[in-house]
RNA sequence: GGGCGAGUAGCUCAACUGGAUAGAGCACCAGCCUUCUAAGCUGGUGGUUGUGGGUUCGAUUCCCGCCUCGCCCA
């Protein structure tokens, strides 16, 4: 509704703007007032025309409030301060709009969403988390918008982390493919009845960190040796068809499979899985380097310290004629080697649909409602077609900016502007972890790590909390209070309410910090269900269904009787009724802050909205007791408002992944 | 050395991208359960927005210098 009546006023601003001082092309800015005394929309747009039209601000305001008059939805202008137009809604029309909003124009976007991404060799941990909630929660803002999207995972099956863990289990633990084999199916069944703790994923976890050590140890010779080995080792991965290579491919898989076990707890899913060993070995970089060859992107450097290898010029570097740029990015090494940025270009000229190749498809995953596939050499001859988006986004955190932007600058050189101006790098600061919760897990802490405010954490040390005895504790956490205010309800239904609202506390814990801050973490803080945590937005919707339950009426119902009533108007106007109808206003903004996420890539300004909304609600509970309402028209209309704001939490929340539990 | 990001209440974070009196949560203090669930509500304490300049009607936001911290790159 606020979204709507906002751009109405703006361009009514515009025509006036262009009928009396034949201006065209203004930005005006629509905010929203601190106080609800200075109307419920507003624009400083007088000042910034102050100067170019050499007139008092306040002077401007007023024309431009004359030459509006009557515009339908508003009720009336007046000029504010030193120039301000204040803007007042006519509450009833705008009620309405709440009730029966304008539908969304649909869209012709077809995005395309990488996240999780996680090195297939341990169990994910809570830096893995933001990734995955972060990425799931932007693809369900798109969806929301109407856009076609589809997720990614992808996964780099032949790199350096698990070429460590296949090091870990060859020479460390001297397994047999088929011992390697047998432990992956043992894993698997003690995971079913002791859960991930007795899972590869963990196994794999601590193999991992072994082995980062085990490397460090020792004679030069025998460190040497090591190193050796380990390249060696990524060489017979990356090449294939050899049994280290099989090694690698099994636990990748069985590690890969635990990832997507671990997700789907928080109801995150994927539709495809592009492997590195497909990039490799269907020869997408062959194919890139000649696009990129052919477009002079690289160029072959015949002197300094590049010298033998193809480079690229960095985005912003000024180079000048005949000069060596010692500063370029080295794609193509001296001794033949690609670089990682060089295989990710090729990967994303197919994500664009701009290499004039294709994954093989196979079906890896079947989830509830679709099948995930994954990428192969030779594949089904029926599948989904993947790639070629009009709009990619990249969740990956802020330490791959410079990569990123190289891949970017890439694109844009080979003449792909368009692509690359829709190439979004979603990026986002670590998760840490406070000295003290490092400390609380037994961690051994120095002195330095003690003095400061985070430490991040670290896979290879294996320093860090895991994913699932993250959410293990949450759940544990929710059941307690599950118990002692859910006596009636079944033993599984208390378990489900407990998940439920373990999730929703962990998702909003990770989604109401915006992206380029770091989060400390800390068990204090992600285990509180008090103020502003998921839980508190669910206990809201909790109330409102318990209200219309206890007074068996039907929310919908409610509305419906409501759409095109008058009464909306009566019942919101005046001063004594601005508590509620500030209410109506923010559960009108729903479409506004969508859109203001996906436009800023920023789903914390949604875990906002929705907190408020919640604040609000809650508010408005108190001050007015709805079933003992006495005046049955004012109570169908108290009934109406919490109808209103159940509808818009459950689909902020939904938006954010949060189920809405029944009770709790 | 170069690049990017951050510095806001005791702590954790916001601030609609330059707007009206810088807001929430936690913590602390004082209240509110015979009522639709207290995972809640109402008050209160708490700020020289790291620092020094500049731009202008107006700066937490933009520009320059400096100080801390964190990441990349060589």
């Amino acid at each position: 509704m606020v979204l709507t009546l906002q751009q109405q006023l703006a361009a009514a601003i515009a025509a006036v703007l262009k009928a009396k001082y034949d201006l065209e092309g203004v930005n005006i800015p629509i905010e929203t007032p601190p106080d609800l005394r200075f109307g419920e929309a507003a624009t400083p747009v007088a000042f910034e025309l102050a100067r170019k039209l050499r007139k008092a601000p306040k002077v401007i305001a007023q024309e431009i409030v004359t030459g509006l008059g009557q515009v339908p939805g508003f009720a009336g202008f007046e000029v504010a301060g030193a120039g301000y137009i204040n803007a007042r809604l006519d509450r009833g029309a705008a009620a309405q709009l709440v009730v029966n909003p304008a539908p969304r124009p649909s869209s012709t976007e077809h995005s395309l969403v990488e996240h999780t991404s996680i090195n297939p060799n341990k169990a994910a941990h809570i830096g893995h988390l933001r990734n995955a909630i972060l990425g799931d929660t932007f693809v369900r803002l798109l969806r929301a918008a109407g856009q076609k999207v589809d997720v990614q995972n992808y996964i780099d099956n032949t790199g350096v982390q698990v070429a460590d863990v296949v090091v870990g289990f060859l020479h460390l633990e001297g397994k047999s493919l088929a011992q390697i084999r047998e432990l992956i199916a043992e894993c698997e069944l003690r995971a079913r009845s002791e859960g991930q703790v007795a899972a590869i994923d963990y196994h794999c976890w601590d193999l991992y960190a072994r082995t980062s050590q085990w490397y460090g140890e020792g004679t030069d010779a025998e460190k040497a040796a090591k190193k050796q080995l380990r390249l060696d080792t990524l060489h017979l991965i990356e090449h294939g068809g050899n049994e280290t290579a099989e090694v690698a491919e099994l636990i990748s898989t069985a590690v890969l499979k635990r990832h997507l076990v671990t997700m789907e707890r928080l109801g995150i899913e994927y539709d495809f899985l592009p492997r590195e060993s497909e990039i490799l070995h269907l020869k997408f970089w062959e194919a890139a380097f000649e696009l990129l060859k052919k477009t002079g992107v690289l160029y072959f450097e015949q002197q300094g310290k590049n010298k033998g290898c193809w480079v690229m010029t960095r985005p912003g570097a000024e180079t000048t004629e005949g000069e060596t740029n010692e500063d370029a990015k080295v794609i193509v090494r001296s001794n033949g080697t690609v670089t990682y940025v060089g295989k990710d270009i090729a990967y994303h000229l197919w994500k664009f649909g701009l290499l004039g190749r294709d994954f093989g498809y196979k079906p890896f995953h079947q989830y509830p409602n679709h099948m995930c596939w994954i990428s192969t050499e030779a594949g089904e001859e029926k599948h989904p077609h993947f790639g070629g988006a009009t709009a990619i986004y990249n969740v990956i955190d802020s330490r791959q900016s410079d990569p990123q932007a190289n891949v970017i600058q890439a694109l844009r050189g080979m003449g792909h502007t368009d692509q690359a101006d829709r190439y979004t790098h979603f990026s986002y600061e670590m998760v840490a972890l406070t000295p003290r919760c490092a400390v609380e897990l037994g961690y051994e802490v120095s002195e330095e790590d003690l003095a400061r405010p985070y430490i991040e954490v670290s896979g290879r040390k294996g320093f860090g909390v895991k994913a699932d005895d993250l959410m293990d504790k949450l759940i544990a956490a929710t059941r307690a209070e599950v118990e002692s205010r859910q006596t009636a309800r079944t033993e599984a239904e208390r378990q489900k309410i407990a998940e439920q609202i373990a999730i929703g506390a962990l998702r909003y814990f990770m989604l109401k910090v915006t992206r380029n801050s770091v989060i400390a973490f800390d068990f204090k803080d992600a285990l509180s269900f008090e103020g502003e945590t998921g839980p508190y937005i669910q206990y809201a919707v909790v109330r409102i269904r318990n209200i219309f339950r206890k007074g068996g009426v039907n929310p919908q119902a409610v509305l419906a009787e409501f759409a095109g009533l008058a009464e909306l108007g009566t019942n919101l106007s005046g001063e004594a009724n601005d508590d509620i109808w500030s209410l109506w206003l923010r559960a009108g903004r729903g479409s506004l802050v969508l859109d203001q996420c996906i436009k800023t890539s920023e789903p914390a300004q949604l875990a906002k909205h929705a907190f408020q909304l919640a604040q609000e609600f809650n508010n408005f509970y108190h001050k007015h007791h709805i079933l003992t309402e006495e005046d049955p028209a004012r109570k169908t209309f108290l009934l109406a408002t919490a109808a209103v704001a159940l509808r818009e939490l459950v689909e902020a929340l939904s938006w954010l992944g949060i189920e809405s539990p029944e009770a709790m």
